[in-house]
DNA sequence: GAGGACATTTTTGTATACAATACTGCCGAC
DNA sequence: GTCGGCAGTATTGTATACAAAAATGTCCTC
């Protein structure tokens, strides 16, 4: 995306652009991040790539074995049904408390949001419709006026994002958009019990939306490639 | 406490002597943490100071200033109350997870913790006695058997040990122990309600022991040189 | 022909050298 | 006497070079 930027690119935007293809599925789980190759595409030597790798490391958005490289991070079922654990935890009463903040400025941009994640639909561009519908959830956090839990729900959205391409498994691609709708309306409504309960309730759907059965497809990319 | 180790350290070991010295507040908020001087200190280069220093960074335990150097973070009276804020939403419901998953021997690791706070406690120990007090929620954590929440409030504990460094008026000392010896006994009755409302409260009482009025101790360490 | 050991190659881990930036002290002008 | 500019110094940002580790491919032995 930012092969030929004027200025040379920083470790901070090098990660920030990984991060985005891993939000939007253009680095699948077990993708092999090279550090000489990732050099090459942006211009920049090992120590601003390694810069960017060790940070979305700790995002746990790359895992980092040693002597063997960067690898786009594979999480288990059980990390994943943890990740949306913690958010159950989190972002219902931060939907309250967005709620309780809300005006019509705010109202507009999730409205806004929503349309993006509908173009992009429509677009078929399915990576970018999960990274959209990710950022709404964020969107909310920042709304509630709570850096620190923002910033920990970023990363839960993050992680997310490739627990979908790990599990999704897809049968209604469209029931998101419609809690994100009615999530607005409650918002608009500025009927915060209700904002909490939808939210809460859009979480254990998209939990039982994956198919996080026991199953083998944690662990290497051979699976993968046997399983294809 | 590493510098004649017979092994180099790693990038991994400094962050984690670094951490635990800001942790027991060997190490005060605002305090500059050169490159060469880490380097020398512990006898590796730059390179490796660097990784431990951006692992410290992305945990918010100490601040990057660009082209400035690293210093330990100095948390301003707004994100001292959001970091309670984030802990109050995680904590009590864990709290009521691992009450549902204790047995005796989880009672007493919990037990020796506090009894390990009191020595430090009777030998004016402060700082280890904050960090061992942050050490026993992260416990809790880990007992509710979700390692990405504990993740989380790990993270959340170190930043509150820098919160008390800066912010703690010094009134009872006790009545955290207190708090934590209410909680065990929850734990060993069995009692995971009555657990999740003693986390609640006494992260409600942490909060109201500090000295969070709105005054300038917030940016440099200039303002805290004058007021001297 | 199969298995194991060794050498090769590739890739990461670390140190060092250079460049850029910000800070400190000095000097001159107003 | 004070303010503004300028040079020197120190520290971080980045790149490159070297060392170490792991993976792979080849060859020899059984």
């Amino acid at each position: 995306m930012n092969e030929l930027r004027s200025s040379p690119a920083t470790a901070e935007s090098v990660a920030a652009d990984l991060e985005r293809a891993i939000h939007e599925h253009r680095l699948p789980p077990g993708t092999k991040l090279g550090e000489d190759e990732l050099g090459e595409v942006y211009g920049i030597s090992r120590t601003t790539v390694r810069a960017a790798l060790q940070s979305l490391a700790h995002h746990r958005l790359v895992e980092l074995r040693r002597n063997r490289g960067a690898f786009v991070a594979q999480p288990t079922v059980r990390e994943a049904r943890e990740v949306f654990e913690a958010r159950a935890l989190l972002e219902p009463r931060t939907a309250r408390s967005a709620c309780q903040r809300m005006d019509a400025d705010k109202l507009q941009t999730l409205q806004d949001h929503i349309d993006a994640e509908h173009a992009a639909i429509d677009a078929g561009d399915a990576g970018r419709a999960v990274y959209l519908s990710g950022q709404f959830h964020i969107e909310i956090a920042r709304m509630a006026d709570q850096a620190t839990i923002e910033a920990i729900i970023s990363e839960l959205v993050a992680r997310s994002s490739l627990i979908i391409a790990l599990y999704w498994q897809r049968r209604a691609a469209l029931c998101e958009s419609h809690a994100h709708h009615a999530l607005i309306d409650a918002f608009a409504a500025g009927k915060d019990d209700l904002a909490e309960d939808l939210m809460k309730s859009h979480l254990l759907d998209l939990v039982t939306s994956l198919d996080l059965r026991n199953r083998t497809s944690i662990p290497g990319s051979l699976r993968e490639a046997l399983s294809q």
